[in-house]
Order: structure tokens, then C-alpha cells, then sequence
DNA sequence: CTCAAATGTTTCAATCTGGTTACAATCGGG
DNA sequence: CCCGATTGTAACCAGATTGAAACATTTGAG
């Protein structure tokens, strides 16, 4: 799933110029001219960020980004500061808003993603990082390893986050497209078959004999479901 | 272990807005609002590193620093100063009081973080930090030197940086990102493939064919690993 | 037993990612 | 101030990965 970038700006070239880079960047953006339907809409879709600048008609960015705060759902949400002035900075700060970063204009097309990139990765929660074991199979997600049987074996980056997914969730049954969101990184053309793509790569890696599997099983009907075997 | 940073700062809208970055940096904070009682605990509790206001009240930022600095315990802990006017600043870094860098207000989250950690990185015991070697390559932080099958090999000193981190993390993956954020100096706007040319350099240098590395892995849809070779 | 639906398997084009080189900008020593 | 070294970017290329499609096989309801 693409992060999504909530853009509240009301100059257009400055709107434009973000979206077209934060896009090119593989992010979704929305683009809003001033900040009254933001919070609502907001609610609804719970963006991974936002970017606000400090002057929008119709609610001050400062006003808005406190708003923001202190809404439930959106608390937790990272929020951006463009600022014009740099004597702005005074305010922003003084006024222990929350914000997690600001970026001045007028700024670089590669500082802006830099940073929202920056700021997005500190409230990635961190992938699993222990390793684990099941059966005969080895998993080590810092090191990004997979061992069977004393043997290390090599997976692609997507093989590797769908077996980990299993792993750690055994004996819980999946369908197709819940393994597609929570663990395809971008969703939105993929059909569910792919999933059955993956699972026989995995099995052929994992799996003693492919054909009847001890560890990736079929669920008819359903989906998939990862045991321990006994 | 976290490092823990203890911040002097009486303005709550600041102190919050420092702790609230920090603890997303991953650091243990601890605010204190008057200098009263900082030096005792810090005597027990022994922080990385300190962030102090110039002007608080019950003792000047100044006479606190100062007083870091003849307490034998403390003495090698590094300062920070946050300054409102940029003309302090000559006065704290050169003069007697030994700060390590300062601040300037108003300051955004990400210079914050990042001085704390260009500081903390200063401070990572350069010189007690021990030879490493792993198979046939030798490094010497206190040299800065590289030998590599019994020859010495020079390197620049990003190249020397990069490898060293990765001599000292053997068998993790560490995204591109994660290494600008650990190895390179100011945190400046780096284009992530840049860490692949630096790869490319340090193979050249450590590997006996740098098409097929058998120290600095690649892998694919992560980012890069260094292994001790069977 | 039959058949439709579900899943397995293979193939392959498009896309993505990393490798590599050349080079411009910057730094630092003399 | 100049020059060589270092740093980081851009551009191009090769190869790996991805995911859809096509076809094969299995399953189980009736």
C-alpha cells in the first residue's frame, strides 16, 4: 500500500511542483486549496502525512495542525510544515505544535521527499526483527535469511516478507487478498492468484516434498494457512 | 542500550518539543527545568550526552556546563547549548566551557536530531575503539588504516566510515537509507543509490574479485550485508 | 461419476533494481 | 589561488523480480 500524503496549500504552483515530486516519489497525494474539509476528510482516510502550509485561507495551518492533534484518529499523524519566512520558525516552535519537521521555502524537489521520507521512516513501525524458528526453518529478518535444514536459502525481497508473514502468524488462515494488504507493498493491480504464485516459490524453497506440504497449506475455499509441523 | 540525553530547559514548549524528537530518534530523554539538580543525578544516572538552555534559572546554563566539566565523572560527557542569539555562540565553542556544538533557536526537529547525532558520533570513542578483523581484512579506527591480505589499502574517509560500520555489524541488512543515516556526516540531501558507488569503491578494495563479493553482499529489494567469509 | 470451481504450475513480458562509469562540484593542502 | 583528491549525481545497461495469463490438475458437490 502506498503511503498517502495529505497537501493543504493553496498556491497552485507550489501545490503542483509538491505533488508532482512527492508522486514521482511513489507517493499518493492529495491536494486540498484550503484546510476547512481537511480534518473530515482526513477521518475517513487516514493519511500517512501531512503537509501543511502555514498560511491557507480559510484556517490557519497552526490552527489546523492543532486541530489535527488533537483528533483521535489523526494524533499519531506526522505532520509537515512549509514555512515561507524563516522568522516563522519562531512561531512554529514556540508554539509546541507537534510538527515533526519544516521544510522552508523555497526548497529543493529532492530535500522535500528527503524529508518526507525522513520523517516517514521514523514512525514506520519497525519490521519484526527477531528471528524465529519453526520446524526445520530458520528465519532472521535483520539479516534477511532464510535457513532450511542447516541450509541458507536465497528468496527474493517479497518471498521473504510473505514467508515472515506466515511464520508469525501460524496456524491462522489467510485469504488471498488479506495477505495481499498486509504484505504487498502496492496493492492496488495486484490479483489474489499472485498469491498462488508466491506460495508455490515459498513451498518449493521450504518444503521437503512441494506436493504435499508439511508447513504452507492449502486451505480450500479460503486461503492459506502456515502450521508448525508435528 | 538507548542513549539517554538529559535536556536543562525551563520552557515547556520547547523541553516538550525536544523530547518528543528525540524519543522518536530512538534516545531516552530526561528534562530537567531548573539546573538545581542535574549534576547530582547525573552523577548516578551518568546521560550520553547533555542539551542545555543558556538562560535557566536556579543556574546559568554556562556555570552548568562548567560545572559538567570539572565534576571527573562527567567531564568527557558532551554539551549541547541551545542559544537564542547566533553571536553567543563564538563564546561557547571557543572560550573555556568546552560545549560540543551548539543550537541556535529557532532550530527544526531534523537539525536537532541530527546535531545530536553528528555529536554522539564525535564521541563513539574514537580512540578506544578496537582493531577489527574479519577474514583476511584488518581495520584500525585509531590508524585509520585497511589491510587487506597483509597489504595496507588506502581509503577515503567515507569509504573508511562505511566499511568500518559494517565490519562492526556483521551479517545485518542495512537499507540504503539506514546507512546515510549512520555513516554519513551532515545529513545533507544524499541520493541513496550514492551508498552503491561507495559499495562499488570499498569492493574494489576488499575483494579478491568485486564481481562475485564474498564480504559485501547484495541484497536485492533490501539493501547490502557484510559477511565474515567460510 | 461428472463437471465446475478452485488451485497448481509454467511461461514470459514489463518493470524494477542494482552495477557501473563518467563527470561536475566541492574540499583541502600547499 | 591552484591542483589533485574526494564526494556525490546522472545516465545507461544488464539482469533479477514480479505478476498476469494460459494451461493443467485436483477437489468435492450433486
Amino acid at each position: 500500500m502506498k503511503p498517502s500524503i495529505f497537501v493543504v496549500e493553496d498556491d497552485p504552483d507550489i501545490s503542483r511542483l509538491v505533488r508532482h515530486h512527492l508522486e514521482g516519489a511513489g507517493f499518493v497525494v492529495k491536494v486540498f486549496a484550503t484546510g476547512n474539509t481537511v480534518v473530515m476528510e482526513s477521518e475517513r482516510q487516514r493519511p500517512t502525512l501531512f503537509i501543511l502550509d502555514i498560511m491557507v485561507p480559510g484556517r490557519d495551518g497552526l490552527e489546523l495542525c492543532r486541530q489535527i492533534r488533537q483528533t483521535p484518529l489523526l494524533a499519531s499523524t506526522p505532520v509537515i510544515f512549509l514555512t515561507a519566512k524563516s522568522g516563522e520558525a519562531d512561531r512554529i516552535l514556540g508554539l509546541e505544535l507537534g510538527a515533526d519537521d519544516y521544510i522552508p521555502k523555497p526548497f529543493s524537489p529532492r530535500e522535500l521527499v528527503a524529508r518526507v521520507k525522513a520523517v516517514l521512516r521514523r514512525f514506520e513501525r519497525p519490521l519484526s526483527q527477531s528471528p524465529l524458528k519453526v520446524g526445520e526453518i530458520e528465519i532472521d529478518p535483520s539479516a534477511m535469511t532464510l535457513s532450511v535444514r542447516g541450509q541458507l536459502v536465497g528468496t527474493t525481497a517479497t518471498e521473504f516478507r510473505l514467508l515472515d508473514y506466515f511464520a508469525r502468524h501460524i496456524g491462522r488462515v489467510f485469504t488471498r487478498d488479506q495477505l495481499l494488504d498486509s504484505v504487498w507493498r502496492d496493492t492496488a493491480y495486484v490479483t489474489p492468484r499472485s498469491v498462488d504464485v508466491y506460495v508455490r516459490r515459498i513451498r518449493e524453497k521450504i518444503e521437503p516434498d512441494p506436493e504435499s506440504p508439511r508447513y504452507l497449506k492449502t486451505v480450500r475455499g479460503a486461503g492459506y494457512r502456515f502450521e508448525a509441523p508435528k
